[in-house]
DNA sequence: ACCTTAACGTGAACAGCGTTCAGTCGAGGC
DNA sequence: GCCTCGACTGAACGCTGTTCACGTTAAGGT
């Protein structure tokens, strides 16, 4: 019975969602899918491609609690705001998901969508070019530093590795307003 | 001839430094000091505190452009500023500077110094604790985020591998005096 | 009905990794 | 002279990603 992409790939996702990171290895993998680790790279080039389709479809999954649809017409950093926590809403979902699509990320591979929502937003509320790039990077390197981190302490606290309280992580949407506030000083309007 | 804790970090450094972060293994690291691997657990539990050890090192030299000292005094956010700088200098001083320093940052095991001084000077500013925590965080996401993926993109070109141009990556004054804005919009006075 | 083609999988191997552990060796203090 | 102790050896353990030559199976055109 061959395996077809789209199986390896959920396999690779429940895995990783399962025993972390550190268990999604090619042979753990294959063992999972009863097929010798071989055999996986003829569905994916290397590991470091797989992992950057595990991120794209964690994002594709998107947040664990669907808040209803883009939810009508408000303004852009009210949009921007949304995209945003959605982005950190689909990471948190799945264990060491926040490790998975920012690494995936900085190599240039995954996690394109909302880095082109976010550019596509800004353009849209009159940001010029520069202004786009910046901004969607900032928000970005927000996210994925802020969701990285609350996903590892999480993570540290519930394995019993207690070296840190939870609450000493801020909350995200505060530091989040604190970027889109020194992005509105510089929209248009 | 016996070496000291200081002699494998800086032979560490320059490892790192010359070959990267690939390069800075164990075994390579005890044959660059005609040692066997494992004699370097006599001076280091293991290998994340031997890089915890490292980004704590490439921290304390410093910035390679020595911008004279302290400077004298200005405003808060001049502060966060030059602090923010010197930070993403020191880490773009070493090869995978920035992956080896944020790394550690996000396991809690070093980098502390430039986390404590932001949070110093936000209070003396008269930030709450609130925003002590806020603020420092995001500016610390901001500055790894950004000189990650600016030192990445740095090597991957002078490596040949080209796939993104250098100047597709935004200025990192730009996206810091965002965050700094919308920082003093929440600053007393 | 045959044959080609391609997808899929096997099993072994390669080179490397971090880490552990019993044992060796030389210098300094008593 | 002994004895401790830090530094180190050398071998081993159990992993890792990746490659390669080789089978197997099923579909599709002739």
């Amino acid at each position: 019975m061959p395996h077809h992409r789209a199986d390896v790939l959920a396999h690779a996702v429940q895995l990783l969602d399962a025993h972390g990171l550190a268990a999604l290895t090619m042979r753990r993998l294959g063992t999972e899918l009863r097929v010798q680790p071989s055999a996986i790279y003829h569905h994916f080039e290397n590991k470091q491609t797989l992992l950057a389709a595990v991120a794209d479809e964690i994002l594709v999954r998107g947040p664990a609690t669907r808040g209803g649809l883009p939810s009508g017409s408000h303004g852009a950093t009210e949009r921007l705001r949304e995209v945003c926590g959605d982005l950190r809403e689909a990471m948190l979902a799945v264990t060491d998901g926040a490790d998975v699509v920012a690494t995936a990320w900085a190599f240039g591979l995954g996690a394109q969508g909302p880095a082109r929502e976010l550019e596509r937003v800004l353009a849209a509320a009159g940001a010029d070019a520069e202004l786009v790039a910046v901004g969607s990077r900032t928000l970005l390197h927000y996210v994925f530093g802020h969701t990285f981190e609350e996903q590892t302490a999480r993570q540290a606290i519930s394995a019993g590795a207690v070296d840190r309280a939870l609450d000493s992580i801020p909350d995200f949407d505060l530091g989040l307003g604190l970027v889109l506030d020194g992005l509105r000083g510089r929209l248009p309007s």
